[in-house]
DNA sequence: CGTTCAGTTGACTAAGGTCAATTCCCGTGG
DNA sequence: CCACGGGAATTGACCTTAGTCAACTGAACG
């Protein structure tokens, strides 16, 4: 009998691959589900057995740190997936945190689990496959544009399209780390774009 | 009969599958080998059909443009994989330039042909899925390095490690490129890094 | 030899970093 | 209801560094 619970997760890998029923009960016995507090951590630096995560309700940062300076440079908001990505795949100490900024209700299962699918199953390979293609996506694009704007250009970015929800959900110091800049920097760029 | 030509690619697909010759023998009628002079271009800007290449020797590099400004984002060296991959997997018109940088040979194939190949055999998805995670661990790391690294401390990582060759190998103003700032300002860099 | 283009250097400007003081906002407790 | 405390955001003063424009040097090539 199918949990209900689960079944956003289960609409959000359909976005990317037709799901049978028996491609689903493949990964559902590994399925929980999992409440974290606000300012909890559901990775931590150092930590190697990898979690992965389905947000269902919240929204999560992630950050680095560097002389004992936290550097957040990404938000997860519900509806999207939530791991050490990197971590996972090399199977190597996560280099970051990910830190619960609100009560978090999330589904999740050990990327492990996954690993073991794309062994026996080709439907959930290619999953695996689309989804670092999505990553790397995502990657490029923001790589790029770290490359090619300034800080003003970059925020502005935010303001419009799909990050809205950074500007208006995230407090502004987390922001400025997100754009590469100090939070004083994002104070006066913003000050100076409203002189016109 | 294989042809030896070939040999450097089922090498290199190898590091990240197993691949016997039933599975090669699906990848190998579409191969082509390809030489490319000095300054003409692999993949230009705007274009949809997209190929892969494998680098046998020479190297590359790859740009975007914006106000009529070329910015060098990405070099790539005998031995690796060359594509507008993003362009490729979105099925979308390129935003990038790839211009040979020497007179270069490949190897090359339509990822048309590779996507094929995912439908029909689960291992050829995988290589799909490793190359996918490969790309995301790189772009990942260099986000991280242009988020929380100085221009300097950027110019300090190109001279150790595996990154060497773009120092040995590459004008310096497409080097200045690469780590997002002007010519003019890694001159200086290097000019007060001798002052130590 | 002269042409060309990459790299360096100088003078100046613009923008972000740093440190510190101040203001604003919000939640808590008197 | 108001007063207070604490953290976020803003603002000011100052410093450092990258951008810009232009001149100069040097090496490669015809």
């Amino acid at each position: 009998m199918p949990d209900p619970v689960f079944l956003p997760l289960r609409n959000a890998i359909s976005r990317f691959i037709k799901l049978n029923d028996a491609d689903w009960q493949l990964l559902e016995p590994s399925l929980r589900e999992k409440k974290l507090p606000k300012q909890s951590h559901f990775i931590t630096e150092g930590k190697v057995e990898q979690e992965v995560g389905f947000l269902l309700d919240g929204n999560m940062r992630h950050y680095y740190t560097r002389d004992g300076e936290e550097k957040t440079t990404y938000f997860y908001f519900e509806g999207h997936f939530v791991s050490s990505y990197l971590s996972a795949i090399t199977n190597t100490p996560s280099e970051l945190t990910i830190e619960a900024m609100t009560d978090c209700r999330l589904i999740v299962f050990h990327y492990k689990d996954l690993q073991k699918l794309y062994d026996v199953s080709h439907t959930w390979e290619r999953f695996g496959r689309l989804i670092a293609e999505y990553l790397a996506i995502g990657l490029e694009q923001r790589m790029v544009g770290l490359l090619m704007l300034s800080p003003e250009e970059r925020y502005l970015d935010l303001l419009d399209g799909n990050k809205q929800k950074i500007i208006e959900r995230i407090p502004q110091h987390y922001v400025s780390s997100y754009l590469g800049i100090t939070p004083v920097s994002l104070s006066r760029i913003r000050a100076r774009l409203l002189k016109k």
